[in-house]
DNA sequence: CAACCCCTGACATAATCTGTCATGACAATC
DNA sequence: GATTGTCATGACAGATTATGTCAGGGGTTG
């Protein structure tokens, strides 16, 4: 890669990230941590506000924006394909979200990425692997309730039980396995963490009531799991 | 000057004047028209929407200064979601290319959302459905070459096959299928329209050579397929 | 203290840039 | 048709810049 495009990429990727290491764009670039300091150096000459956080890596000023950004047509074709695969998935939320997110992606495409991307889309199916039932619309609220650390009250139902149980969740991890959807949380009737998947919970309400960060560690969580199936 | 500078100086110049002449920017940075011509080259490839007048002039495309699209919370977490799922994919071009688009997608966010993002991305997992291997790497260059009518020449193995058969196609559409890619091409050997797995394609080129569209239709060559699972 | 991060200068080598020259194309005007 | 003004590209020699390696230095955090 050459200088224009990498000076480019980095400024994009501090763009893109809180927080960025020289070590990990030297990496990422295929240079040494010296050219990445010349690079970071000149992008400043050239008046670029980086932040160097002292023994933890760069970062931009919030807000500054140089021009918009530009997709290569595999990009662009990778965006297309994605879009189909995640129509095929199981949450109809992600679904939703994720094609409304695409509309305004799509809105920045330039004219002639813009009619291939639609050719693109005539030729292109992704087949469900399995049967096509949504089974949950859970997905997208319960993201928000974790990222936000908000409560969520909620009935659940066991596979084996007659009746639901009202719970009331903290939301700590979200892992997709075996094309179901599942939320690890903190759970006030049982006062320990337990997995719920979305296809069963039957009613949820995502409360004002604020939840304190617990540090759970889903790569730990996973790393003493039994099955290797479900290993990091 | 030195290049970057000029080249930011170029770009600032064209944002601010409806036309400009090759001859006036090498005046005015004094440096040849050939660098000129150069720098111009390189910007477009740098992803600048430069517009050639014949006889005239350069400008930039209207539209390039607007601000970037905003996403809401739950479409950023879909693009998140997504990158998980494409990241399980077995085409080692589409998940490279997805996350190069998102890390460009990411740039764009607010500062809180890219916080949010990055706490949702630390305790979010999608496990693999089936065993995690790399099957080929020929989407992209496949669907360029699709979108832009470009032959293809690739060594063909079929499952039951000791030897690999040499094939120039023509491809027409895509599809996937049990989680594999498939090209569905006006085969030359064949004179009819043939499919192949990718993951069985050993080798492979896309030519310059450009084909005529044959007005392959997706939609019907599945509606009469007898697999029932794979009707639109 | 160790680990992690950022920082700069010097140097030899590699890579890229630059101006000049030549050639070609297109559009507008006379 | 000829002229003018513009954009466009390749080739080449010489100039300039970029790069990786090595050495030395600093701050922050647990």
């Amino acid at each position: 890669m050459s200088q224009l495009p990498r000076l480019i990429s980095i400024l994009t990727l501090l763009k893109s990230k809180r927080l960025i290491t020289g070590n990990e764009m030297a990496g990422k670039f295929g240079v040494s941590l010296r050219t990445i300091y010349r690079d970071i150096r000149k992008l400043e000459q050239a008046g670029v506000p980086i932040i160097t956080e002292e023994g933890k890596g760069y970062s931009i000023m919030d807000g500054y924006t140089v021009s918009p950004v530009q997709f290569k047509e595999e990009e662009v074709n990778a965006l297309i394909t994605a879009e189909k695969i995640v129509a095929n998935t199981k949450d109809a939320g992600l679904i939703s979200n994720f094609a409304n997110a695409l509309v305004k992606i799509k809105s920045t495409f330039r004219s002639n990425l813009q009619s291939k991307s639609e050719l693109l889309e005539s030729k292109m199916h992704v087949f469900a692997t399995k049967n096509k039932t949504i089974q949950s619309d859970a997905l997208a609220d319960m993201q928000l309730a974790m990222t936000n650390f908000s409560m969520v009250q909620m009935d659940y139902k066991k596979l084996d039980a007659q009746q639901t149980t009202a719970r009331k969740i903290e939301p700590a991890a979200i892992y997709c396995y075996d094309e179901k959807w599942i939320v690890i949380a903190w759970c006030h009737l049982r006062k320990d963490y337990r997995t719920f998947r979305m296809d069963r919970i039957k009613k949820y309400q995502v409360l004002t009531e604020k939840f304190k960060d617990r540090g759970f560690d889903l790569r730990e969580y996973f790393s003493s799991c039994p099955d290797e199936n479900m290993r990091f």
